[in-house]
DNA sequence: CAATAATGTGTGTATTTTACACATTAAATG
DNA sequence: CATTTAATGTGTAAAATACACACATTATTG
C-alpha cells in the first residue's frame, strides 16, 4: 500500500457527523428506474418503448422510465412505472443492473436502476397513446435514447441466460399454450433453432407440465395440445444445481 | 386499464422542464456503493469486514462502503473505495445488486450499489488499522449492521452460482496453485464435498490448467504439482452455453 | 525404515444429450 | 369425398458426460 492510500485510508475514517450532513447535502443524485418490458406475440419477442420526449434524443425510442420518488422503495417504484405504463401488476418483474456513468443523461447526474419484465401481450393489452408507446421487435431494436441500447442489450443478455435456468419464459405465454407456443418462445429468446422432439422430450422429462386434455381452436392445420406449467410442482423441485462448467 | 391508471398514465407525460427541475432539486438521493470482498485463507472463505461507527450499530460489523460523489462514474466509485480501504487496483470487481429500502440507513435515505471483489489474501496483504477492519469467516458472519447481512448472503449466493460458470475462483488463489488448493477454494465455497478424482478430470478435461512442472514447498506431505490458470485459452473457448435445464 | 498421509491414475456404470425417421391427424383443396 | 399438405406426436441408437470407486506412488515424520 503506498503512502498515498494511507492517507486516503485515513481520511476515510468519518464522523456519524460527517455522513449525516453528506447524505442530507452535498452528495445526492438523482435517481431513476428504467423497465425493459418484454413481450411475446406473432412468435417474435418484442420489447415496450416509448418515444423520448427529450430534445436531445428527438425521434428516437427510448425504455419506460421515471424518477424514484425520495419516500419509496426502489422496488416500489419500479412496480409503480410499470403499473403507470402498462396498467400491470400482477407480473414477474426483476432488478437487472445500476448504470450510473457521470454524463449518461442530458438533464444532469441521473443514476438508472434498471428492472426487467415479461408479460403476456394477449392477455394484458396496453394501452396505446398517440403511438407514443408501442411493441418493438427486438430484432429491429437499435439507436435508442440515452444509454438505453446498452441498458436495453445487457437486459436481453440476462434474459437469454435466465430463461435457461429459471420457468421465466412461461410469463410471456398464456396460459393454455402448446409445446410448439413454447419452442416457439425459446427459440425467439435465445435466436436459435432447435430440434423438436428433443425439446419435447426435455420438458415431458422435467415433468412441469399440466396436460389439459384441450387441443389447439382455429389452428391453421393439425391442432396440438393444450398444457399449462405447474408453479406447484416447480416451487418443490427447486433443483440445487452443482456442477462447474465454463 | 381502470381510469385511476389511466390519471397516472397521462400526468406521467412530463415536459423536459418538470423533469431537470426534478433532477436538479426535489428527487435527489444519496447513493452509496458497498464492496463485498472475498478472500481465501486457511482453506477458508472469508470476507473483509469492518467494525461500524454509527452508534445504532456500535459493535456490529459491516460491509466496506462509502457514498457517491456527485460527479463520480459508479464502477469507479466501488473501484475507489476498494483502492481506499485495501489498496488494491487490480482486481476482478463487479456490480451484485441495488438496496434501496426507504428506512434501509438510519442517517436518512441512501440507496447502495453492491459490488463484489475476489481478491487474493496471499499476494495483497490487507493494511489493519486498529482492528476496525479484518477477515471474517463467512460461516460465522451473522447479524451486520444496515442490511447488511442481507447484501452479504445475497452477494455469496452469487457468488456460488457464478464462480461453476465463470473461473472466479482463481482471483482467490495465487498464481501458482496445487489441484488440492484449487478444490479447497470450491469446497469452502460451495460448501460442499467433492470427489477428488472426478475433480481432477474434470478440470483436466478443461485443458485450462498450465503445468508449471514444479511442485509444493513445505506440504506437510508428498507435495503436489502447481499449476496457473491459462485465461488466455479460456478467452478463444468462451463456451456459449445453450441449454434449458430447471 | 516403517508408518502415515497425502498425491496421482483408470475403469466400468449410469445418466444425459444428441441425431435422426416415420406414422398420425386435421385442415384445405379441388 | 378423396387427395394433398403441413403440422403434431412418438422411439431408438449412438455419443458424450457424469459418477462411483480402488489401488499404486511419493514424500514426510518419527
Amino acid at each position: 500500500m503506498s503512502p498515498e492510500d494511507k492517507v486516503m485510508l485515513t481520511k476515510n475514517v468519518k464522523t456519524l457527523h460527517a455522513i449525516q450532513s453528506e447524505v442530507e447535502n452535498t452528495n445526492r443524485i438523482a435517481l431513476s428506474v428504467d423497465c425493459v418490458i418484454f413481450g411475446f406475440d406473432e412468435n417474435k419477442l418484442k420489447v415496450l418503448l416509448i418515444r423520448s420526449d427529450f430534445k436531445e434524443y428527438s425521434g428516437k425510442w427510448s425504455l419506460l422510465g421515471d424518477l424514484v420518488f425520495p419516500k419509496e422503495d426502489l422496488d416500489a417504484a419500479a412496480y409503480r412505472i410499470l403499473k403507470q405504463r402498462t396498467g400491470l401488476s400482477d407480473v414477474y418483474l426483476e432488478q437487472v443492473h445500476t448504470f450510473g456513468s457521470v454524463n449518461r443523461h442530458p438533464a444532469g447526474r441521473v443514476v438508472t436502476v434498471t428492472y426487467c419484465s415479461l408479460i403476456n401481450v394477449q392477455h394484458h393489452k396496453i394501452n396505446i397513446l398517440d403511438n407514443e408507446i408501442h411493441w418493438h421487435d427486438i430484432k429491429t431494436v437499435n439507436d435508442l435514447a440515452f444509454d438505453h441500447q446498452q441498458i436495453f442489450d445487457n437486459c436481453l443478455k440476462k434474459l437469454q441466460k435466465r430463461v435457461q435456468e429459471h420457468p421465466l419464459g412461461f410469463n410471456l405465454l398464456p396460459k393454455k399454450f402448446s409445446l410448439r407456443d413454447l419452442q416457439n418462445l425459446y427459440e425467439a429468446i435465445l435466436d436459435i433453432k432447435m430440434d423438436r422432439r428433443n425439446f419435447r422430450k426435455k420438458f415431458f422429462t422435467m415433468d412441469l407440465l399440466i396436460d389439459l386434455n384441450e387441443m389447439e381452436q382455429d389452428a391453421p392445420h393439425r391442432p396440438g395440445k393444450l398444457y399449462a406449467f405447474n408453479y406447484e410442482k416447480y416451487k418443490k423441485k427447486q433443483k440445487k444445481w452443482v456442477g462447474i462448467d465454463f
